[in-house]
DNA sequence: ATGATTAATGAACACCCGTTCAAAAGCAAT
DNA sequence: ATTGCTTTTGAACGGGTGTTCATTAATCAT
């Protein structure tokens, strides 16, 4: 018993992440404050108060949604230190896109909702999105540093720079005029222009 | 009586704009869904009922805080087309940078608060929000056709460069680090070499 | 089959929501 | 002081909110 796995009684890990899912989608289309716990449940096909076997409350919720997402953004955004910052700079720009990409929901609550957030949270939330955004700065300052990048202030080109990539979530829909790659391309060229490599 | 109180009668010029300044206020604050009729009546002085003399409904606040504000933009966004595309792209540039940071609630507003708006009011507004843009693609189209910029889709670039410019009130204070000044002139250097130009 | 454990229900709690409207209160002109 | 008009009140409407919890149902180990 001490060492068998949870198993006893239970759907809860369907029930679990089908919680998540329908917080996820519904916060991402009506904003989360606007969904509440029983639209939620409904989602899922429970009565409101079953919730409360997978979340403490309806904020923690949201909270573990941004959380996650950005610990697998901080999880997979790993620039190698060894290759030339033009290089490193290229993948950053194409792993932001993509991975971005990949994510709309995701992405569009961890923007949208940080007011919705206590202050504890609100400062967790922003602390990982700083630690990512210290990937960026830190290619930038390596370039600059070396003379391939001339920038006169990698803060502000960090957060131009990851505005204009995000900005891509906005518009881009799968099946478009343009695929992916081409909007990979494209981000790549004004975005290698604006710190002035080459 | 040392103070008088609030009284009833002829004030609707005054506490018509009063709702709209405080509707804008707290939904830039709390976000529109989570702020209550009771609340901005609150914050003018008044009870709730009294905001249904300036407004059919909480919506239209909405609504008409991003009319008036993306109304303002247009009609202040007037880059001749006598001027070379150059000194056009330089103009819209510091123009969006002084006009958004004047009106961070107004911008925060428009952007974040759109999927509460009915679909009619919704298309409206992002027909506003697409002139706006098609202001600067002119601009990029006539410099692209001229041989001033390198642009391989002025569309992209548009969107790309506004993404870019309007990430400034998500960090820009006042009295900051930088003076709104040095922010124009950095991210005139990023657009102008963005756009291929010189 | 029994007992233990877990998950889900459904009702309840105290409170908040947008909106309406008759009544009251203020103002300006007579 | 009275009349006509505008503005605000304050209560009410029907319904929704997040959360709790005793009860019931479902599952698994023995």
């Amino acid at each position: 018993m001490l060492f068998m796995a949870r198993t006893t009684g239970s759907h809860a890990g369907i029930t679990g992440p089908r919680v998540r899912q329908a917080a996820l989608r519904l916060f991402a289309q009506k904003g989360y404050a606007a969904v509440s716990m029983r639209a939620i449940a409904a989602e899922v096909g429970v009565q409101a108060g079953a919730l409360y076997n997978y979340t403490p409350d309806k904020e923690s919720l949201l909270f573990d949604l941004m959380r996650v997402h950005l610990e697998e953004l901080l999880a997979q955004a790993d620039f190698g230190a060894e290759a030339d910052p033009l290089t490193r700079l290229r993948q950053f720009v194409e792993f932001h896109i993509r991975f971005h990409a990949d994510r709309p929901d995701e992405v569009f609550i961890a923007y949208m909702e940080l007011r919705n957030l206590s202050p504890e949270n609100f400062a967790q939330i922003e602390a990982l999105r700083r630690r990512y955004e210290d990937r960026l700065e830190t290619i930038l300052r390596d370039g600059a540093k070396q003379g391939v990048f001339a920038i006169e202030d990698t803060k502000i080109m960090t957060l131009a720079i990851i505005a204009m990539l995000t900005g891509v979530n906005t518009w881009f829909r799968s099946g478009g005029r343009l695929s992916l790659d081409q909007v990979v391309a494209q981000y790549w060229d004004m975005v290698r222009r604006a710190v002035g490599a080459e």
